[in-house]
DNA sequence: AATTGGCACTGAAGGTTCCAGAGTGCTAAT
DNA sequence: ATTAGCACTCTGGAACCTTCAGTGCCAATT
């Protein structure tokens, strides 16, 4: 049985092992905290503790250090997160307000964060459904290709090659283009491919399959956008606490260069609370010494994505879950003023 | 004085340590060489390497190490660049063909150059000068700000934020978008401020205002494109091969982070030859250990770029160097076609 | 003059041993 | 339920030794 007791001394093993990266014995914690009991009543509870798999000894007679359970149960009982300092809110703020675009902004963000966590920091691309096309750009590749750019009204810019089943020639292109922005200028994107369909069908022989040409590139395209991205910054960070990973960097550094694990992880998230905690192995076999704090934010129009901070999961999660919260709290305040 | 066979001798010293990342004694060279000498004779050849600073021995007996000096004299010793398989050549050109658009053809082909070399691998955008303008958009921002992104033939994407001193509603930003695209569509790049001044100056004062405003704008954007980036992979491959560093690898994380050391380095380098390899110090101080293989590529209409593999001074430079010409031809030989 | 065999010397790497210290688990007493 | 006491365990570091690859140098040989 654990007591509440033990409860409060797992949370001082996490928070001193946290603090010196070294196995906390029961001597060390009587001496720095005031638990007004002796030494083998640490003990008693820290055997509890054991038994119900939260600590573990590296060897029969080190201190304690947390298992993933361990910090599971530590995060769970933070009940307030505490704030970040109001200078260091002030300084996000105005760090981030001088942002302009999407891209820059997420750059921004995730340099923040990482500074602010001394972690890994990454951000994931809103989906951005709500979105609508401001202007589709056509240009020539060769007489039978053409690179397509679409451009929606919330600044995002995707590419892609559209291929002709005939040669077309400048002119062409010009009408198309004309046609093509003509039509869809405003258009949600979930509905392009019902436009362009429509104009297809409206349209001549010849015309009518350039336009089909362009529709198939573009609801690809458009679908593209959808499989999020993620932006990354911080990586130099893993190396600097490389000692807290018991096996090699590579699988979290190929975690994070494949994005897609992480990304699926985040689709997985979406669905719970705004503020979640990965601990080890619940993220993944290959990440066991790895733990990922993340907070939703809002895109605004009610899409939502996920930023996070990714390290050891020997780390501070009380600082990292109030960085994580605070800054998505301010880049949702941003995206959701001029939506 | 350093003979011809102390040359020789440089040679499969550098050759074996690569292989075998130990320090290499006389003895195993003429055990696995065949010099026709013993290895007394080969000891002072050594001798002779040592006092012209090629090798360098890590402690009184143990075999010898090449300086990054001794690196530098043999690659410099490499005339005939031993070209890849043709297997290896023809999965090049077949996974580079397939690519779409610009972002498209680097994202490959710095994935495939990380997977051919086990290295590091980095491409830098062209500077694209005789780019066009192909389209402007902007889009609302607030009352006093909008979104420009300025597309250009070679399908180059960039955004800015352009802040107006009055408001502007929709109609006046659709009015300036016009006009703006009737006077700069087509232009070179360099030519736009020159455009746009004369729009301006031809306009009634509230229009010139607004226009005074994108030029400025614009211009920004257009420098900002001249500043190059880098596309990176591979940077797992730096976890892998960290025994090769003698300090810490954060460093070099932190220089392929920032980008900017290394683009002031390709800036350096784009006069010099086509291909170029950097060692150790040549580098900088921080990156003692690092090597870098790079080789311009053809970005079209007679603008160059560099690829490049980083990685330790103890890599294999004779298949790096391979490795990163071949690929530049190729890349060199996709751009100069559709432009 | 270049090459060679011989030889004493060196320093790192790895193994063994020992010691101190931190920490535990258990038991009997409070 | 808590505590003091105690025997026990294991790690980490220091000290030490041995092995061994490799060197530098010298005198002899070609």
């Amino acid at each position: 049985m654990v007591s509440q007791r033990a409860l409060e001394v797992l949370r001082v093993i996490v928070e001193d092992y946290v603090a010196s990266r070294e196995p906390v014995g029961s001597k060390t914690i009587v001496e720095r905290h005031s638990f007004g009991v002796s030494a083998a009543t640490i003990r008693n509870d820290m055997a509890a503790l054991e038994e119900a798999n939260l600590i573990h000894a590296p060897h029969t007679s080190a201190g304690r250090v947390p298992t993933d359970l361990g910090y599971r149960r530590f995060v769970d009982s933070l009940t307030d997160v505490r704030p970040l300092t109001s200078t260091q809110v002030s300084a996000i703020q105005r760090f981030l307000d001088e942002s302009l675009d999407l891209d820059d902004l997420f750059g921004r963000t995730v340099k923040l964060l990482s500074n602010l966590t001394n972690q890994v920091a990454m951000v994931q691309y809103p989906t951005l459904t709500r979105d609508a096309v401001a202007h589709v750009e056509l240009l020539p590749l060769g007489t039978r290709r053409a690179l397509s750019i679409l451009i929606t009204t919330s600044g995002s810019v995707d590419r892609a090659v559209v291929e002709f089943d005939v040669d077309i020639d400048e002119a062409n292109l010009g009408l198309l283009r004309a046609q093509a922005n003509a039509t869809l200028q405003g258009q949600n994107l979930v509905d392009v491919d019902r436009a362009l369909a429509k104009l297809a069908a409206e349209s001549g022989a010849n015309m009518k399959m350039l336009i089909e040409s362009l529709r198939l590139s573009l609801i690809d395209q458009i679908d593209a956008q959808r499989h999020d991205r993620l932006i990354v910054a911080g990586t130099p960070q893993l190396i600097r606490s490389e000692g807290d990973f018991s096996r090699s960097l590579a699988p979290v550094m190929d975690a994070i260069e494949e994005q897609v694990v992480l990304l699926t992880l985040f689709d997985e998230m979406r669905q719970g609370e705004s503020s979640t905690v990965r601990i080890g192995r619940e993220l993944a076999d290959d990440l066991s010494d790895t733990s990922i704090v993340s907070a939703a934010y809002n895109a605004g129009g009610g899409d939502t994505a996920r930023l996070a901070v990714l390290g050891p999961t020997r780390m501070n999660y009380p600082l990292n879950m109030a960085a994580v919260e605070a800054v998505a709290r301010y880049v949702s305040q941003i995206l959701g003023d001029d939506s």
